[in-house]
DNA sequence: TTTATATACGATAATATTAGTCGTATTTAA
DNA sequence: TTAAATACGACTAATATTATCGTATATAAA
């Protein structure tokens, strides 16, 4: 319980192994790949998903890669996950709200609690503090 | 990702309906069951789990059932979770080092960080606190 | 002493989630 | 034209979670 993914690990490799270079230097999948032993189509899923929200610029053809394409101090852990995984809670039924026993359920509201604390220690934490 | 399971999940509702009750009061598996909609057989187990961990005490027999056999202000959040499912933390590589890759990795260091964030957060929150 | 109703618990099945792969299209430097 | 890269939907495999089954034991009450 209380895991995160792969594909954040990946992610957060990948922010961290680009970090490592000059800004606009590009890094291509396979060099990630190869150089943490990650899979690659995995990996290349991911990078293309951060760069559709954003977090990396995308550069298409024969010596293209990925590079950093916002300041990572901006983007909170909070915001990463819900990118990446979508809403971030301990319980699904703050989503999707079929659970049968809502009425008669007695921890909705302690839950909401820790949840909201959880939400807020990495709504504080931000990606730049993870990966610099 | 970052999900509470169904047993810590019926375990909190289980504890918070005892404490509603007096403390000597007894509440057998099936009153919780059919009270919150909840799969008897893996509440039974949940509960006799706690038990065993001397969260909650059993009393067998035909009218037997449990109650809470301890402080609950004493125990943090963090401890019930481990009691319940094991180690907490978002990686398996703390745990288990079966991790190929351990010495290529960049981020082990700084998901430590996070880590510590979080089981410093629920060590900080007692299970009284969301139960009461 | 029998019955009904509890807890105790290992084994197994069902389900959901996560992880990984495949195939194909597109882009662009050389 | 070729090679190497991104783009992405569909599919499969692996793993983890959730739930059930079967059986044993304990005990209050008829």
């Amino acid at each position: 319980m209380l895991k995160i993914t792969r594909k954040v690990e990946y992610a957060l490799i990948a922010l961290r192994h680009m970090q490592l270079k000059q800004p606009e230097e590009l890094t291509s999948t396979k060099e990630i790949a190869t150089r943490y032993g990650v899979p690659q189509q995995l990996l290349a899923k991911t990078l293309q998903h951060m760069a559709r929200d954003g977090i990396l610029e995308a550069v298409q053809g024969s010596a293209g890669g990925y590079r950093v394409a916002t300041n990572l101090d901006k983007i909170s852990m909070k915001d990463f996950f819900e990118k990446l995984e979508g809403p971030l809670g301990m319980m699904d039924c703050y989503f999707d709200s079929d659970c049968i026993q809502i009425g008669a359920c007695n921890i909705r509201v302690p839950i909401q609690r820790i949840n909201d604390n959880m939400r807020n220690l990495f709504s504080q934490m931000s990606v730049q503090e993870v990966t610099q």
